[in-house]
RNA sequence: GGGCGAAUGGCGGAAUUGGUAGACGCGCUAGACUCAAAAUCUGGUUCCCGCGAGGGAGUGAGGGUUCGAUUCCCUCUUCGCCCACCA
């Protein structure tokens, strides 16, 4: 061989590795140390891999085998999240099933997968749609359901009309469907939820025991929202010339509000309901039926994109007339859709004089504005609506009371007269989790002839898809499994029902694959419990998407299953690293139809192969941040690669030939193990390859020896590690991790930088004992002409000498 | 509107606890090899002044703390992401 080769390399090392099966996790209860790592399991599209997986996939390959070298025993699996609308949507085009092109699809990642060289333990393999793997899915259902942690419920959903199908807050962008940009629209149905909200407060709390990138801590905080405030009620009349109704007359009706702003109590001069609550027909008055029908209907036909964009307040009254407890005088009860039903109790008391929705809302509709904080002197606020806190006025007892305090105070107050009671409001909402379609997995559960549920018994899980002819979802909102007439009946306990046609939200899929990885293949359990207990919790997850969906919904099944004693530890991921996209050449996202994307299968073939793709991807910049793909520099990694070849394989005279125990030489290498090794601890890929370049650079200069090799090839190997495998076969050695020695670290001379003033004025070359002896090296540095010059005969009046700096600062 | 983050040469980026700003790569440039080109190798490359030694300026803008600030603090500008009538 006389040049670098990388084809011809990379498919002899990866025919080695796969007919030795070398990256087979270790038996549970190996001694070694465990590593569990893995990345975010791709959903297998027809177009296969694309540059964004490669660099989600290289960095859990280089920690792999970066833990691997170091003796670790490495857990690093492979899965395809293979459910959802793609191939459904695919399915109703061609004809062709869903199973089947999943099939394809899943053949053709796992072939280029292995073309990338990754450390893959392919006896692991899992697939959502597999039954025996969703036949664990569907018990998982089970659990929650026998928990009373699934239930129905009928309520406003979004729909999305183009896909027919109902989707989740998560899946709606701007008012628009998440997959096919279609405009969403409420639609009320009956459908499944989880109660994740029941475990709000734990997974809010334990973010901060897990090592995750605060952008996407905060965000599932934001996401969770909690809020503490305060429930009110507020006694009805039923017109305001009747007489106000006793606020103990248990017959009146009574409207609960939400508010965080209980100490504005007595400035709440109206009610306002969202168009959806149930008491808005009983409240609504004879004289003004017709505008408040034709309010609501209006406000449910528009679209959710019209309701959020047209932020101007309207509203109708109701007629009606509710007792304010705190004045007893009362306020008229208004619609409006700016109070929305899905938070709170869709119900708000307004305070036109310290919240700006409202104010507007009075402004409009001429309502009654009242102060009831000061705003304190000196508040630069010049708003009309002073939301800040302040001292309380026109409250009668609680007048001058600070509104930090009155808070509580009030709460008591009214909590002691039976009408208010503090409450803490989350904006997460269930997980709505039932979809009309086909390519999911079946809900099981069934239904008896009074329309009562009835769990499939697990022994006749799994629940399988049955194969239908036409994939078209039925317009009457149910999927395409409602065709399969044969497949709707079930028999339970003697008794004939009708399966539900409704699957999974691909999400539950992906709620507890993390822990099949542990035992992949088991037929009597989701997971083997010393398995997972070995394995999991996964020490390091990559992706570089679902910040809020899936990593909020893994978090919740983790602590549930161990309320359950299903797991021992009640946070799924240790270590989170949250990977940047990788955009096309002109800085804008890959897509077909801009014609920009780069297939990493042609980058390979063209002649780099999958080594200098592995490195450039890791080369390309900080991995939590987005990159730009630069055609021209990834010539710069093959060029680093061939050099690394060319040393070992065909090294030419080095121009300054340096011996194999020169101190500068052990330098150069002990300092390249010390930066790739703490590089790798930080997850500072791109410097990491920054380091090895440099020494190769450098060992072009003085001739490499084999000990530089040994070390070369073995820091390497976790980003190139068909070549460097072929470097170590070569150096008849194995990959086992280079550790660095302090001692090795500084050549016989330093560098020493003097400064004046903190200006930097000289380079002194210095023994590394000089920076131990201050009187010395001041009196070297006062040598130096040049630091003379800027001293201009002038006292020092003070000598800086860091720690560990190599400087000296002359202060004059 | 709220929250979070970022801003460094022609470009991507580096500088781990405040201590030599610009590592490494791209690009550009000069040279070696070659009939020539490609490939490869060697040198140069923040800007300004200077033949040079060297000097001045410089990390979005302005101020502050410090012997010393890309790093810490304050004000502002621009950009990005997330949430967005959540009471």
């Amino acid at each position: 061989m006389d040049r670098y080769d990388p084809l011809k390399i990379e498919s002899k090392w990866q025919k080695i590795w796969a007919d030795t099966e070398a990256f087979k996790a270790g038996p549970v209860g190996d001694p070694r140390p465990k590593k569990f790592v893995a990345e975010m399991f791709p959903y297998p599209s027809g177009a296969g891999l694309h540059v964004g997986h490669v660099r989600n996939f290289t960095i859990v390959d280089v920690l792999a085998r970066f833990y691997a070298q170091q003796g670790m025993n490495v857990l690093r699996p492979f899965g395809y999240d293979t459910f959802g609308l793609p191939a459904e949507n695919y399915a109703i085009k061609t004809g062709i099933s869903p199973q089947s092109a999943t099939t394809t699809n899943i053949q053709n990642f796992r072939k280029q997968a292995q073309k990338l060289g990754y450390a893959i333990d392919w006896s692991r393999e899992i697939n959502t749609s597999d039954p025996e793997y969703y036949r664990w899915t569907q018990w998982c259902f089970l659990q929650l359901y026998k928990a009373g942690l699934a239930y129905q419920k009928e309520s406003y959903q979004w729909w999305c009309p183009v896909d027919q199908t109902v989707l989740a807050n998560e899946q709606v962008e701007n008012g628009h469907c998440w997959r096919c940009g279609a405009e969403v629209e409420k639609k009320k149905m009956k459908q499944w939820f989880f109660k994740i909200t029941d475990y709000a407060d734990e997974l809010l709390a334990s973010l901060d025991e897990v090592e995750w990138p605060e952008k996407i801590k905060t965000m599932q905080k934001n996401w969770i929202g909690r809020s503490e405030g305060a429930e009110i009620d507020f006694r009805v009349q039923v017109a305001a010339d009747e007489p106000a109704a006793n606020p103990s007359d248990p017959s009146a009706p009574l409207i609960t509000v939400f508010t965080t702003r209980p100490d504005t109590i007595f400035g709440a001069t109206f009610l306002v309901l969202a168009p959806e609550h149930p008491l808005v027909a009983q409240l609504t008055t004879p004289g003004t039926r017709a505008k408040v029908d034709q309010y609501r209907e209006a406000a449910l036909k528009k679209s959710e994109i019209e309701r959020q964009e047209n932020k101007t307040k309207t509203g109708v009254f109701t007629g009606s007339y509710a007792i304010n407890p705190a004045t007893g005088e009362p306020i008229p009860i208004w619609v409006a859709d700016y109070v929305l039903m899905g938070y709170g109790t869709g119900a708000i008391m307004a305070v036109p004089g310290h919240d700006e929705r409202d104010f507007e809302f009075a402004e409009k509709f001429d309502l009654p504005i009242k102060q009831v904080i000061e705003k304190p002197e000196g508040s630069d606020d010049t708003d009309r609506y002073y939301h800040g806190e302040g001292e309380l006025v026109n409250s009668g007892q609680f007048n001058g009371t600070r509104s930090e305090d009155a808070r509580e105070q009030i709460v008591a107050w009214l909590n002691a007269q039976g009408v208010g009671r503090s409450k803490v409001t989350y904006r997460m909402r269930d997980w709505l989790i039932s979809r009309q379609r086909y390519w999911g997995c079946p809900i099981p559960v069934a239904y008896d002839k009074n329309g009562q549920v009835h769990p499939i018994p697990e022994d006749q899980l799994p629940v399988l898809i049955p194969e239908v002819d036409d994939y078209q979802p039925d317009h009457t909102g149910r999927s395409a499994l409602a065709k399969a007439k044969d497949w709707l009946k079930v028999t339970i306990d003697g008794e004939e029902m009708t399966r539900e046609t409704d699957t999974l939200d691909g999400y539950a899929c992906s709620s507890w694959y993390l822990w099949r990885y542990a035992s992949p293949h088991d037929r009597s359990a989701a997971w083997d419990p010393e398995a997972v207990k070995y394995w999991s919790p996964l020490d390091v997850y990559v992706g570089g998407d679902h910040a809020v969906a899936h990593l909020l919904y893994i978090r919740f099944w983790c602590k549930f299953f161990a309320d359950q004693g299903y797991l021992p530890f009640r946070e799924p991921i240790k270590k989170l690293l949250y990977n940047g996209y990788i955009n096309a050449p002109d800085g804008k996202k890959m897509s077909k139809s801009k014609g920009n994307v780069i297939d990493p299968l042609e980058v390979i073939d063209s002649g780099y192969g999958a080594d200098t793709l592995r490195t450039y991807e890791m080369f390309i910049g900080p991995y939590d941040q987005d990159a730009a793909w630069d055609t021209k520099a990834i010539g710069g990694v093959y060029r680093f690669l061939n050099r690394c070849w060319t040393l070992c394989f065909n090294p030419a005279e080095p121009a300054q030939p340096l011996a194999a125990d020169d101190p500068a030489r052990l330098a150069a290498r002990h300092q390249t193990i010390k930066k790739v090794t703490t590089d790798l601890h930080r997850n500072s890929f791109n410097t990491a390859v920054a380091a090895l370049m440099e020494y190769v650079n450098q060992l072009y200069k003085t001739g490499a020896e084999t000990d530089d090799l040994v070390a070369l090839a073995r820091l390497l190997k976790p980003f190139a590690p068909h070549l460097a495998s072929e470097m170590l076969e070569q150096l008849e050695t194995d990959d086992t991790w280079p550790t660095w020695e302090e001692q090795y670290l500084e050549a016989q001379l330093v560098e020493v930088v003097v400064q004046v003033n903190g200006k930097l004025r000289a380079k002194l070359q210095a023994s590394p004992e000089l920076l131990d002896q201050p009187d010395e090296l001041r009196a070297l540095a006062l040598a130096d002409p040049n630091v003379q010059r800027f001293l201009a005969d002038r006292p020092v009046e003070k000598v800086i000498i860091p720690r560990g700096a190599k400087l000296v600062n002359l202060v004059v």
